[in-house]
DNA sequence: TTATGTGAATATCTTCACAGCG
DNA sequence: CGCTGTGAAGATATTCACATAA
């Protein structure tokens, strides 16, 4: 499976995209879509969906279109997503709890499946099935779980010592909702997710009117 | 104020993060930073903080460094944050509740000031200090409130039908917490924040290791 | 005929490197 | 000097347009 080695960033995160959709197309029972059909429903021109495609596969035929069974299957392959993948959250505040009663964090491909706080009133209480431990236990959850990412969900003073403590406990993947920058080792993913930054940047391009170029569609994280 | 017409997307996201850095930098009292050393807390390099600010504002000077206290102004200028914005929440689930409890919404320049959902249960609970009010209100709460933003937090499969309501009641941008992508009539801003799809794309990074070339820093939401 | 896959053209973004101001 | 602002170069990403396959 030529899965090439580089795919543009932009490209990766519109596949993540391709992947939802195509999931949900074939629990539709529909067969099979078009880039042009693909596109519509993402709001991306149909060369644009035929290039991101071509990256991880000729999953299409020419005449029919992409078969949804044949692409959902090699993009989850694309996205090393043949074997789960365990998460432990940091910090059972708001957002924490929310990230912990959120569905799709259950069950799927990539879950959240323990949940550690400083608080002694938090440490103990039950959120969607998963029990609160405390921080100084990280560590040992991270090994017992068999855990590789860790998703930081604690006030911006307290971020970057969340991050230093997944590092040391051994996480090679991190993602970050607190309002500030944190640094990782090199080796170490870490993306980051902002809440307050995407309403700003929305009242932004209300005010700017409609003068921003209409560019099609993008989805995104920062990372490094 | 030459706050340039065409601000490159990706730069218009970053200057949000300088905007928060400076605010910290100010209340620390701190006068004065370099490119160089903003550059450092935001994992970008100094030319390109130097470049992203000179959209906005000739507010460096040679030899110093970029005053905090003008910076600030500037920035919040370029953002339209000389006024307050504010926004309402459709759909008060666990996401919803999160946000109307987080801090920064409630005081700051872009606030969520109000919140309405469908389930009679919750219609009349208290939030944050904000009322949850009847989805039939919403065009009602948006009038009442001047408010010109909208915040989806509903199921996947009532995201559309928010969005639509949003734009009906006249609200100009939405940000959209839903896992899928909504379609808002042209003259609409509308980003999109996905935690499953931010989720995914670590794993994804995780799994191909480091040989994805190290970029420097992105920030990121979609939107047209 | 329909719809993919892809070179080539274009547009966008980032980095380099240095002139020039304080 | 030190550090900004910016042309020009380089790197990335998107779109076009068409040959090609079913």
């Amino acid at each position: 499976m030529p899965t090439r080695s580089h795919i543009p960033r932009p490209a990766a995160r519109r596949l993540s995209l391709y992947l939802r959709e195509c999931e949900s197309l074939l629990t539709q029972g529909v067969p099979t879509a078009s880039s042009e059909s693909l596109g519509a429903r993402l709001g991306l021109s149909a060369a644009q969906v035929r290039r991101d495609l071509a990256y991880v596969a000729q999953a299409g035929q020419r005449g029919v279109g992409y078969d949804m069974a044949t692409l959902v299957t090699v993009l989850q392959e694309g996205f090393g997503l043949e074997r789960p993948w365990r998460a432990v959250l940091v910090g059972v505040g708001n957002i924490g709890r929310a990230l912990l009663s959120y569905a799709p964090f259950r069950e799927s491909r990539v879950a959240i499946v323990a949940a550690v706080d400083c608080d002694p009133a938090t440490i103990g209480s039950q959120w969607g099935g998963r029990t609160v431990e405390s921080m100084q236990s990280l560590g040992e959850v991270v090994r017992r779980g068999g855990i590789e990412l860790g998703v930081i969900a604690v006030p911006a003073s307290a971020a970057q010592l969340a991050a230093d403590d997944l590092v040391a406990a051994g996480v090679r993947g991190i993602l970050n909702f607190a309002p500030v920058q944190v640094t990782v080792p090199e080796g170490t993913a870490c993306s980051h997710v902002d809440v307050s930054v995407e309403l700003r940047c929305l009242a932004m391009e209300v005010a700017l009117g409609g003068e921003h170029r209409p560019r099609r569609g993008r989805v995104g994280a920062r990372s490094r």
